[in-house]
DNA sequence: GTCTATACTAAGATAGAC
DNA sequence: GTCTATCTTAGTATAGAC
């Protein structure tokens, strides 16, 4: 049954993503040659396109994964509830989530300019996506009368830049946890936000 | 006294500089070719040898440049004393400062990697030295008994990205003013460090 | 499914005329 | 100080053998 010529392409395709992903994030999508991704997979350039149609779907293909992976993540561990019990939760899953993919991280913050107008507008639709989820937990806060802030779009972009720097800076051989970190920033964003740190 | 050839060298290269500016943030270092700059500042590429050695030295003059301005430009608006007052002119100076140079911020962070190792050992330390400016007022602070956070290090990071975010999402058109904008991060910033917003 | 070979285009940089 | 011309290298992508 099945396919007789049992074919490693099933085992190539997700080699190449892996290589693309490494080598974007590390040298730049406009850096990367399709050659360097083939040699790291072990294949010829040539055979690359039996995977991508081209260079710029490679690009596409690693950040819509990505947004609609942290996306999926986010409504999997929502707990609903009031907003002081989803916004500490918001934090608690966003911190780990994306140290967790550094690499996918760091491409989707790069690589914008790099995708074609048409992937663009789709993964900039998903981005803003997924800001909202943070944006609708402040504007619940504010309706339950929780929190004190001037606006909650700025206040949202304040959040995810900061909850993003850490991707920049933090070291697993640092001085904290990732525990440690998340608690921090955990008391650092209820206070932005306008809630006293011991609720 | 002086050269004959009145020559538009003096003219030129400043054009060099903000050619390669504009084009390295539109389309990143690596997808920008010396002909496309030349092209923009009216002359053949060869031409542009004769005002950097090569592409490298025009992306590392940029961060240079930038990374020196910023330094003097904070030591000029500096007001010393107390570190409450410190710290909201570091925010007052912050983000209007980069609002007004979006493209080399962008830059600064998007092209480090294409920095050869020695270049940016240079650079980067001159990153870390403007953050140290922020982190010895969170330190002065916290000796002050006026500030109320875990530690300077971090918080300092935190409060890095959180400014710099604005960059990203600013419009001039937008809903608020820089002055405004400056206003609520100001008081979210001295939330997070823990001091209340009315000190 | 992968390879070799190649068509085509463009890159960075230099030499030498003007 | 700038131009034209060119060297050398490398890019994306495709065709066709195996």
């Amino acid at each position: 049954m099945a396919r007789k010529s049992g074919s490693s392409a099933e085992k190539t395709r997700p080699l190449v993503q892996a290589a693309a992903k490494r080598l974007f994030a590390r040298h730049g999508y406009a850096a990367v040659s399709m050659r360097q991704i083939a040699a790291e997979v072990g294949v010829q350039a040539g055979a690359l396109y039996l995977y991508t149609p081209d260079k710029q779907g490679l690009l596409f293909g690693l950040l819509n994964t990505h947004m609609e992976e942290v996306l999926a993540a986010w409504a999997v561990v929502d707990p609903g509830g009031n907003a002081g019990t989803r916004l500490q939760a918001f934090v608690e899953f966003h911190i780990p989530h994306h140290l967790e993919r550094l690499e996918a991280v760091f491409i989707s913050y790069m690589e914008l300019r790099n995708l074609t107008p048409e992937n663009f507008a789709t993964i900039e639709a998903l981005r803003r996506s997924y800001e909202n989820r943070l944006e609708d937990i402040l504007k619940a806060g504010v309706s339950e009368g929780r929190y004190r802030l001037e606006d909650t779009k700025l206040t949202t972009m304040a959040i995810i830049a900061m909850l993003n720097g850490v991707n920049t800076w933090y070291k697993e051989s640092g001085r904290f946890s990732r525990e440690q970190v998340v608690e921090i920033y955990v008391d650092m964003v209820k206070r932005a936000v306008g809630v006293s740190a011991r609720e």
